[in-house]
DNA sequence: TACTTTCATCGAAGCGGTTCGACGAAGCGG
DNA sequence: CCGCTTCGTCGAACCGCTTCGATGAAAGTA
């Protein structure tokens, strides 16, 4: 392997030389820039990542952190994976993806072995045990989802408790007066996953205000359990005009049980509920929906990470971003 | 940040000495080792990745190629990254996650900076042009997905003539005489994906043998056309008994389509496919189905290259592992 | 012409580990 | 009691790159 000594000797110059003609960081002459490419070329050569980060103390990569819990729908996942990576990759930076079961032993192997520049946690909840071990970190860490303490991390989501209200004044002002919510899996919520709870209880107090009659429900992870809940939850409430569904694997089964159940959508049920486009495409859903715009908040996390690379000092306080829900009209609301 | 040199001053001893107990590569004192212990957890010592890496050329991580094509579907994706990921971590490596456009310029970027000690290949075509640098890598590749050019690497996959044949042999056994076949999207076997036609051909060639009719005909890739799809291939064939789908995204949108059309499996129509028991989980499927086993590849690959990794000269030829396939029998057939 | 800048380049130190050879002390067989 | 291993430890070299300060040559200034 050719290492940045040999391109020197090659080139007829010192290994500094070398290395300022790679960076740009002095003047190097016309002549010799074009000798040190040339030798460059003929080698092969390319930096060596780790003396590189050695030296420099920057290894030019971010680490996702990702979890795999068994209540969670895949599918979903990986639009933020994407996001994060292809974000990470357009600013120059590789994506170290890492799964362990145990997410805080995880941020702390990598962070304090200096494997990354900055970490982007996905799946956070409420008291994340992952959080404490990123603030003491040396380097930033940016959250996709909000964790009860944002203290000192940049925290993105999306705003659940807006897209409650959002839903629930939409279907107030088409005139329904008894909607059922099915939220995520029971698990969910007893692991913390706040979003849970935001949109819920937005949701429950927005529609006290209007007078209107809320159920809610959680959903399940699993079938054919999901596909029985929803049945036993639509026969619990015939008279409910209006089903929102907080749950993509719900969500994603409901086409299914509906036309097996002979119900027309709207005509016979309004449906709202919250996923992404990509999502929603996959799966063919045909429903009126807030947008969660996964790529949108992985790439929001990954810019703000990478600013706070660049200039350690002063990016700023940690900042806290909600983004503002979207609903689209699907009609499937009447 | 702790360094061995601190480590050593706070335990009275020189730096290689640390190294040594960090290694155990020589042996230490009890009394030392002790010292060093103590000096470590006091000092919250890690060892620098970046620095160990340079001196030993190991960086205790592979790299993951995975192209995210728009006519692939994702959901299916996600489990072999998850496999690769898991079995990774098991043996002590991490994962570098790369979704680069450009799949050979990053395959060159990874090996020849160093960042990794191996290379998983995901998404394999028949003529791959990641698989030329990767040959050319001081690090060994493994593929998930048979190439045209095996030479190399290790290369593991499902075997899908056999597959194909197996299904044959099944809808034979009982009976059928004409059958349809939805491959992969047209777009996949331009791109190379040589599962596409290695399932088709042998699956053509058997059906012949036993006189039975097969129509083949490709899938789609993107909602709504996937649904017309299906519905206009089965307009265009009513005599067929049994239908093979060679495809994720048909087969997930397969159960609304025929429910819609008030087809009965397997009264009506005998259904036989291909996918992981997990995707048939996640979209509720109930079709007899040959297994593909995600999970199973991906592990096979990486414990495959860590063998390699750690045992450079000898081990053994390349090998192609074509795993058996199984047919799990759900009942849509008859 | 003499003096200060600027330009292009070099040498050496340092980043934080690992590993090889050496060496004194202790343990061993004869 | 002597010479030979074995054990535990140390110092130094090295991995490949970056960067600081120095230096000679060329260019600009007065």
């Amino acid at each position: 392997m050719a290492t940045i000594e040999d391109v020197a000797r090659v080139a007829g110059v010192s290994r500094s030389t070398v290395s300022y003609a790679l960076s740009g960081k002095r003047s190097i002459s016309r002549a010799t820039q074009d000798r040190i490419e040339a030798a460059i070329a003929d080698l092969g050569f390319t930096v060596n990542a780790g003396a590189r980060a050695l030296a420099t103390s920057q290894t030019m990569s971010i680490a996702l952190l990702s979890q795999f819990h068994q209540d969670e729908f895949a599918p979903a996942m990986l639009q933020y994976i994407r996001s994060v990576s292809d974000a990470a990759r357009e600013l120059g930076y590789d994506v170290l993806f890492v799964t362990d079961t145990d997410g805080a032993a995880a941020v702390k192997r990598i962070t304090s072995s200096n494997m990354v520049d900055g970490v982007v946690l996905l799946d956070v909840t409420h008291a994340d045990p992952r959080l404490g071990l990123l603030r003491a970190a040396r380097q930033p860490g940016a959250t996709v989802g909000l964790p009860g303490d944002v203290e000192g991390l940049d925290i993105f989501d999306l705003d659940f408790a807006e897209s409650a209200r959002l839903i629930i004044d939409h279907l107030y002002g088409l005139g329904h007066k008894e909607v059922v919510l099915i939220s995520p899996p029971e698990h969910v919520f007893e692991r913390g996953g706040a979003y849970g709870w935001r949109f819920r209880d937005a949701a429950v107090e927005r529609a006290g205000g209007y007078g209107m009659r809320i159920h809610t429900y959680y959903g399940e992870s699993q079938q054919p359990a999901i596909g029985t809940n929803i049945n036993s939850i639509l026969d619990a409430r015939p008279t409910a005009t209006a089903l929102v569904v907080h749950n993509d694997a719900t969500i994603a089964a409901l086409p299914l049980v509906l036309m097996a159940r002979g119900v027309k959508v709207p005509e016979d049920l309004s449906v709202v509920s919250l996923y992404s486009t990509d999502f929603g495409r996959i799966f063919s859903l045909p429903y009126t929906a807030v947008e969660s715009s996964p790529d949108v908040l992985g790439r929001l996390a990954v810019e703000q990470l990478v600013r706070r690379i660049n200039d350690p000092g002063h990016a700023g306080p940690a900042v806290v971003h909600l983004i503002a829900p979207e609903l689209r009209d699907r009609g499937s609301t009447a």
